[in-house]
DNA sequence: ATGTTAAATTGTAATGATTACAACTTAGAA
DNA sequence: TTCTAAGTTGTAATCATTACAATTTAACAT
């Protein structure tokens, strides 16, 4: 159930606790690109004594060892995802849906000229997504 | 004095107030893509019945209309950029310095293939920047 | 110039995300 | 099994942003 996870923390040498199990395990099988608040709901009922703060912390801890990646896309909140590879991501404006895009940044090798140290490449798009798109031509009927 | 921002306001059928105009001169003025704080504290003095309320609804309307650009690269805050062309921008989590990066997303094609609308593009890095890796390399006196 | 009106500004209060903190609990090493 | 540093919890504080109602004003028509 549980032991990709433990894995995961022991290679990283993060204490393992079952509430990072927990929180693990739902941003993997949550790919939505959770908020905090949307992860303790979302673990609360079957763990009724976890705390909001754990959720912090442990997206924190997560995120600090490279496990879990968090986005500032949206703005008014963080969100966090699972994976950890270079991807970017679509915030629509309409449904507020956020998409995985899978392309890597053609920049990187410019940056690594530039005399700064590169760790984080974040590539954010926003607008109306491919859904909420064939819904509004539906409506005005064009 | 303030004839380029008339300008841009008219040009641009928004509504020119004192407010408005003290806040784009501001931001042309200051590169460094300052919060809503930092921009009224900035005017606070010249202009004391300016309102931190009023600086919100400003940025909105400039933005609203594309005068002006807001960034979330830090997560925490909501910046503000003159600049509304298309270009990236550099995090220090060092000194906090936000440094603009002119270079184009080359995967606009592609995100113009997917069926999306796009509306917004963000490219954000971070790291360390070239200033404090060269302080970092004096103190290690390597 | 003056009057009119919708829109903008202001100050304060509310909201919502996140952090600080102190008491309690627990994972993992000895 | 014991010990201790680290993790968890709940509550209270903080900080950015928004809501709102009263006042003021920009811009247009007269």
């Amino acid at each position: 159930m549980f032991e990709k996870y433990v894995k995961l923390l022991k290679e990283n040498s993060i204490k393992i606790t079952p509430q990072r199990l927990e929180i693990l395990k739902y941003l993997d099988e949550n790919r939505t690109h959770p908020t905090a608040d949307q992860i303790y709901t979302g673990l609360k009922e079957k763990n009724p004594s976890l705390s909001k703060t754990t959720v912090y912390n442990s997206v924190e801890t997560l995120e600090e060892h490279g496990l879990i990646q968090s986005l500032t896309i949206s703005g008014s909140e963080s969100r966090y995802d699972f994976r950890n590879d270079m991807h970017h991501h679509f915030l629509c404006k309409k449904c507020g849906t956020i998409i995985d895009i899978d392309i890597k940044c053609p920049n990187i090798g410019k940056m690594l000229e530039s005399g700064h140290k590169v760790e984080e490449v974040h590539g954010y798009f926003k607008g109306i997504c491919k859904d909420c798109m064939k819904k509004e031509t539906k409506q005005n009927g064009s």
